[in-house]
DNA sequence: GCCGTCACTGTTAGCGTTAACAACATTGGT
DNA sequence: ACCAATGTTGTTAACGCTAACAGTGACGGC
């Protein structure tokens, strides 16, 4: 084999037909003889012949890749959702071009999409969890299909979210319905829909129930905020349930909670979200949200395969529902 | 602009140029008058054109994507590495497909490959810990651009390290420093090159100590076998030391441990692998081992890009030096 | 003043594939 | 036996780019 590999008119020569029908067996054409198809199919064995996807993707005006631009990949919501995204695809015949990105600010966010769009990608999924990507994206061109995954709800963009106010009002209610009388709750940072999402859920839940909530505790994702909000809680007496936007922040917590002697779930119960794989083995094991990230992905490409097949495909929207998974960290309020 | 905008003879034609310079300026190619240049350029920018990659792929015979294999991009480790290759590569104009696998046996593997070599990769970059891959590896092109990150130090391919046996060599002497007289190891699965390293790494200072290594107890990574391991730990009083594998097998230890009542650093201390954000919040703050991903991410595209510059650049190798992270989790033996 | 050299630019020919059309063989209805 | 419809195959022309080569001036040495 030359460097470059036969091509397909070197299989055409083998099998004795002409380039285009051998095109036309590797495409699923109907119209060619079931013989003429095993010659072909043979002479592709032989050779070890592989198409080429760039002269594909050049006459027919885009490849089978698509992008995926995304933060912070190292996070587990991230990391899990870019996971399933590229599962899916790699079922439906489809490469999967990952453009993360250091700030989701319009510049980083364009840039990345300009990258994905020079490799002619066929559509591009953005995981823009803050306010400021939203506007970057409305200027795109409008012909390259595009999904996004926990973008603004308020954007006339096709959109695949986790249900963050539902799973936060679960979150919520069910330290409620434990006997607690008031929820506090530990926020991931202003700018992210997530966040927004959960606080308004959790909110929703107190108010329903006619209680007050009581002040927010900001955080940023981090176990280390969710440290230095913990010893915040630790110093209160009146706090009997915590709700954290997040499994890391809850850990922090309980850590900060250990360490001012503040036993959970007898003195303190607590709640978070993602249902990271360790949350089970946290002391004690936590109680958690769990979002259904395979879903998500399965919903995103869904959108975008509609998208490329048809031409366009409008402002779609889906929402997953996210389960409560409860674990030991609840319990009842001392009296 | 039409659906698929404008190309380079549009770029031209409003500069008053052939194509061929407008590609020569594109490619900085030195031959070309400032004026005319400024000309082109200020063309490009008025019609918003892009290069189109897939039709430099074709005649150049290779895109300026490089392809990268890995198994489970969830866990902390591979999630890291994938960020950090994807940050490194963007800075060099490349874009980073990535190809994730269930499992990783040749064909899993085999085929991953395969998809990344039809759509013509610059480069592959396959994260491949384990012994099953290595066979996959041996029967690929040898014209195409490999580095292998955690594979297998006994076979001729460009490979990348995290010095497991150093890492661990450090864990275990750092425990036996404080006094403990042996050290008790939960080691990851054995097809795994860095858990036989890490195994490695505990075995040599505990015989260069002159202590006979006790039995070994195997896990998954996970905290789950962590647990399972710790319950067992948790009930032989004269275990006073452990080197976990990794940090979530190291959260499953001491969710045992305190399940039982044994004190951590009081009555046994931990150590863990990899650093991972929470680490630092555990209870206690944990000890533990930081490989450097980003200079593994570094080390490796260089290693595979001076293969993409040079044509092939043989079976080059370089290993990573890991740091110890002293926290909580260590004190000496009570006597 | 002629010719070689150099800097710059244009022309042409592919790269490997799919799409559009043309050509031929076969079938079935009359 | 003829014609239209249908099935199967081949021929040709793009797609947008780079590489190789072919000009065109300008400049300097003889």
């Amino acid at each position: 084999m030359a460097v470059h590999g036969p091509a397909m008119t070197d299989v055409a020569r083998l099998a004795g037909v002409s380039h285009q029908t051998v095109s036309r067996v590797l495409n699923g054409h109907p119209n060619v003889r079931e013989q003429t198809r095993l010659r072909v199919r043979a002479a592709i064995a032989e050779l070890g012949y592989r198409p080429n996807g760039a002269a594909r993707a050049l006459v027919t005006g885009r490849s089978q890749v698509i992008g995926v631009v995304a933060q912070n990949t190292t996070l587990y919501g991230p990391a899990s959702l870019l996971a399933a995204l590229e599962q899916t695809a790699a079922a439906e015949g489809f490469a999967v071009s990952v453009g993360s990105v250091r700030n989701l600010d319009h510049r980083s966010i364009s840039a990345a999409v300009e990258r994905h769009l020079s490799h002619r990608v066929a559509g591009i999924v953005v995981i823009a969890p803050v306010e400021s990507a939203g506007e970057a994206l409305e200027r795109l061109p409008k012909d390259v299909p595009l999904v996004t995954v926990d973008g603004d709800p308020s954007r006339p963009v096709p959109l695949v979210t986790v249900d963050q106010v539902a799973g936060a009002r679960a979150a919520t209610q069910h330290l409620l319905d434990a006997g607690h009388r008031t929820v506090w709750h530990v926020s991931g940072p202003s700018d992210w829909f997530d966040s927004v999402g959960r606080i308004d859920g959790w909110r929703q839940a107190l108010l329903a129930a006619g209680t007050d909530p009581p002040p927010l505790m900001p955080g940023d994702w981090s176990a280390a905020s969710g440290y230095r909000c913990g010893q915040m809680l630790a110093r209160m007496p009146e706090v009997t349930a915590v709700f954290t936007a997040n499994d890391h922040l809850a850990l922090g917590v309980l850590r900060a909670l250990h360490e001012f002697g503040r036993r959970v779930p007898d003195d303190i119960s607590v709640v978070g979200f993602d249902d990271v794989p360790e949350a089970a083995y946290f002391i004690p094991p936590l109680t958690t949200v769990r979002p259904d990230f395979d879903a998500v992905a399965r919903a995103s490409l869904h959108l975008l395969l509609t998208q490329i097949e048809s031409g366009t495909g409008g402002a779609l929207r889906q929402t997953i529902a996210p389960t409560l998974v409860a674990r030991d960290s609840v319990a009842p309020p001392r009296r």
